[in-house]
RNA sequence: GUGUUUUAUU
């Protein structure tokens, strides 16, 4: 089976549902028996690939009956997954009432359930609601945790709640909630939307110094940010110290690199940027 | 030995 789900693991990784459907039921034939990762992959990866029905048909075949193959960890897992494909369709409803499902029979939400959960009540806007989980669930046994607070601080920057969202981050701290390299990615991006970009230039340094290194998502953001507010230099000067300091541009980063040319007039320039980044290989999406 | 959650561009 081992083998089996790794290749049912890769292929959904590449899209490929189908194919790794086809492995799937190849795994009795070879005399295994799938279990709780053949199904988490399977379900994840329809989920990913937008095929909900067929993820809503393994979970149903898999947790919809009496029979009991997994244990409790396993049940878990796979509805985490199946709760997290949901929230991340927009179904959040139907996400919720699933988690009452687990509840009911005797599963309680973990950090996953609730943190994604939160993500995708972001997701679609629905900020009161994610606030009222994110204020409750400390009583149900589970303290957000960085990743909570990174997901919240997201969905209020989303919300165009920037000073809730800085809120939140003083909040954490006074919790005992380091900061890491995703909530200062996560604030930056905020700042860049405000036009608060000294502010996010003052955070970029602040991370470096306490030792969160930037990665590509906070140049990205950063880039983007000033391409926004037409700051082409400034945005030029950091693209060359991403560089400098060994961080690899990827899609995104180049997307915003185009954004900032056309902005500025560098039509031209765009299209030598476009080839170059055809030239080294990267896709444009 | 394969395990589910958070951040960037348009």
């Amino acid at each position: 089976v081992y083998v089996l789900n790794r290749q049912i693991s890769g292929l959904m990784e590449s899209g490929y549902c189908e194919e790794a459907f086809a492995i799937y039921e190849k795994i009795l034939p070879a005399g295994c028996k799938p279990d709780s990762y053949t199904y988490l992959h399977l379900i994840k990866g329809f989920c990913e690939g937008g095929e909900l029905a067929e993820a809503r048909k393994l979970f149903k075949k898999v947790l919809g009956g009496e029979e009991d193959h997994f244990c409790g960890l396993s049940k878990v897992i796979l509805y985490n997954a199946m709760v997290h494909g949901l929230g991340s369709a927009g179904l959040v409803e139907e996400a919720l009432d699933l988690v009452e499902e687990m509840r009911g029979r005797g599963f309680a939400p973990d950090m996953y359930t609730y943190n994604s959960i939160l993500h995708s009540l972001g997701k679609v806007g629905k900020v009161t609601e994610a606030l009222t989980i994110f204020e409750s669930m400390a009583d149900q046994g589970c303290s957000p945790d960085i990743v909570t607070y990174n997901s919240v601080i997201s969905c209020l920057g989303k919300a165009g709640k920037a000073k809730e969202a800085f809120e939140l981050f003083e909040g954490m701290r006074t919790e005992g909630c380091q900061p890491d390299q995703v909530t200062f990615n996560t604030l930056i991006s905020i700042l860049g939307k405000t036009g608060e970009l000294d502010l996010a230039l003052n955070l970029y340094e602040f991370m470096t110094r306490i030792g969160c290194e930037p990665d590509v998502y906070t140049y990205t953001s950063l880039v983007a940010g000033f391409c926004r507010a037409n700051r082409i230099d400034e945005a030029l000067v950091l693209s060359v110290e991403m560089t400098e300091k060994g961080c690899a541009p990827n899609t995104a980063t180049f997307n915003s690199w185009l954004d900032g040319l056309c902005k500025g007039d560098k039509v031209v320039e765009a299209g030598l940027l476009f080839d170059k980044m055809l030239l080294l290989g990267y896709v444009p999406d």
